[in-house]
DNA sequence: ATGAAAGCGCTAACAG
DNA sequence: CTGTTAGCGCTTTCAT
């Protein structure tokens, strides 16, 4: 930060006329003659000036930068949503402040005080438990601090948030596996953590719906009680093999995620049974890879990018506007992509 | 940015003493009554006491924030290295500005600016284009301003870099194929601009390294000269079909990624040749799901978390030190990663 | 049309 | 052990 030696009383004084002045000039702003504006940038240019922004920031009170803190950037989700999150901040001229909480509500906390410390304008965050930090984010929204929540929600809590529907999204999935005809229909999730991440429990809540609108009153979760074991698509392995071994059986699964389907897909196999043959499995995010997937997966595609343009969007309303516009809960909606794990492409039509 | 409304002023205000002194407590420096000094901490406590990063770093000249500008998030490989950034980010109190150039030269740029603006401490960059910036970095280095690039470098700068051994993953990949029996190794590439960036340049190198190891000549590079397409995988499936359509044959394929790899399997199977039974792939950067692959794939794994760490504890030592400490040019060994689409396991052991 | 001066919240040199 | 003072580089009010 030593670079950029010019500031504007340089230019000031090299071109004889008052800090204001060059201001003025700079910002073509307020009355000035045409000879000295021109002057002035012509100088400004051939000393290479460059505003300093954190003076500024200091001066006007605004960073013009946002936090966003996700929970990891391994599977393909919070990057695209990042990407949304960049497109905007780009148009807009804003910065991202990023960092990862790895699924820690400490770490959480920590980040978003250092975010705060750089006096950010607005927080975007996947928030890594939905009851942990409660408390935190209700003084947050005390002192007023722009936040939107993306992906999950912590519930009732009132702040803005954009995430995917996601019971909406398990509904479909699992309608899909009713109307191939499967009636045995397990859910395989992902760990005692992520579990109690509202985006989870959406998707049960909508598998759930489906199998009652069939008469299925009887839900079967695979996963609980396991020990958590990472990555995800070994514990759904386990969790799916564990079953199995115990005389379990099935003709259709849902799994929470595309890594947790994968995990399935290889147990089943594992223990002599066919996808989709014998088995029916649908996943859940569509990551970009998941039409390579032995076989192509079925999967709830997520509108992941657009969840971080409209969050960013979102944000930067509540910066400019505050309290005075109302608070904002959208819920974008997924769609299912048919591909041959559900064994869709092998059931004639009726 | 209106929040926190406790500062160091009021702190003193409240306590009676000097601003210094609350200074002095709360950065425990320089001698303080132990008495005075506990009473002001409990106070900054009461008061929700939270220091305003920007006006320190206005003071001292240093943000304890780095910059990033990576290509795009969408494959798992930028993500990877963020993480590994995000890592050494934490660890040492600093923040990541993050932004992403697309490809587009003239974007990188401007990013960089609003990051130099911003008073970033360093840059890491992935570099769009090996040339079209070079007078820009140029300048950058004129003025000291701390850069590490990743990923990609331009040729014959003296600046650092941290990047996989391309070279080295190009020959691996290929001498893998040769020993596999393979003598029509074709080279897979991922359209015209991509082409440029001496990571690819570098795995191209390899290859032919590791064709001439064996006497052969002449290399078949598929891609070239076909309009650039997205995604990636639609145009190696384009070029791959031209190819084949015209005649041409092969026995092996490397393709430039993994993307690039699998659009060249589905464009050879749709031509009824099998893989790995009649043409051998292997590809490149070893994505998350590559083991999904229909069939998996064998692939260069890269050290991608290790990319990000090495370059921002390079980043760090550079601010930290500047000019005195010799410019480092890291390239990190990738490693082979067989699974089935090589046909490796075909084979039996000799 | 231009300038003087104050101040954002912190750090640091110097004085006592 | 504590206080005074002077900025960091910009924006903004008020004066001329």
């Amino acid at each position: 930060m030593k670079r950029s030696r010019a500031d504007m009383d340089m230019i000031a004084r090299e071109v004889g006329v008052s800090k204001t002045t060059v201001y003025r000039a700079l910002h073509n702003k307020g009355r000035i003659h045409p000879k000295t504006r021109e002057h002035i940038l012509r100088v400004a240019q051939e000393l290479g000036y460059r505003p300093n922004l954190v003076a500024r920031s200091l001066r006007i009170q605004k960073t013009s930068t946002i936090g966003l803190v996700v929970i990891g950037l391994t599977g393909s989700f919070y990057s695209h949503i990042l990407e949304g999150v960049d497109g905007v901040a780009q148009a807009t001229e804003y910065g991202i402040l990023l960092a990862c909480s790895y699924g820690y509500p400490d770490k959480e906390r920590s980040i978003i005080q250092m975010l705060l410390d750089k006096r950010v304008d607005g927080l975007m965050v996947a928030p890594a438990d939905p009851e942990e930090n409660r408390e935190f984010y209700e003084e947050l929204l005390a002192l007023q601090v722009p936040v939107v929540l993306i992906d999950r929600y912590i519930p009732g809590l009132p702040v803005d948030f954009v995430a995917t529907n996601n019971e909406l999204g398990g509904y479909l999935a699992t309608r899909h596996l009713l109307q191939l005809g499967r009636r045995q229909i397990v859910f395989v999730s992902n760990g005692s953590r992520e579990r109690r991440a509202t985006s989870v429990i959406g998707r049960f809540a909508g598998y759930q719906r489906a199998l009652a609108e069939y008469n299925i009153c009887q839900t079967v979760e695979l996963g609980p009680g396991l020990p958590d074991i990472l990555p995800e698509e070994e514990y759904a392995y386990n969790a799916v093999s564990h079953y199995l071994d115990q005389g379990g059986t099935m003709d259709g699964v849902f799994a929470v995620n595309d890594d947790v389907a994968y995990g399935a897909i290889r147990a089943l196999q594992s223990r002599g049974l066919r996808v989709p043959d014998d088995v029916s499995v649908v996943g859940f995010d569509n990551q970009d890879t998941a039409k390579f997937f032995l076989p192509p997966l079925t999967t709830v595609a997520q509108p992941m990018r657009k969840i971080g343009q409209q969050a960013a969007s979102l944000l930067l309303e509540r910066i400019h506007k505050g309290r005075s516009i109302p608070q904002q809960q959208v819920l974008l909606a997924p769609h299912l992509v048919v591909r041959q794990s559900c064994g869709a492409h092998l059931v004639k039509k009726s």
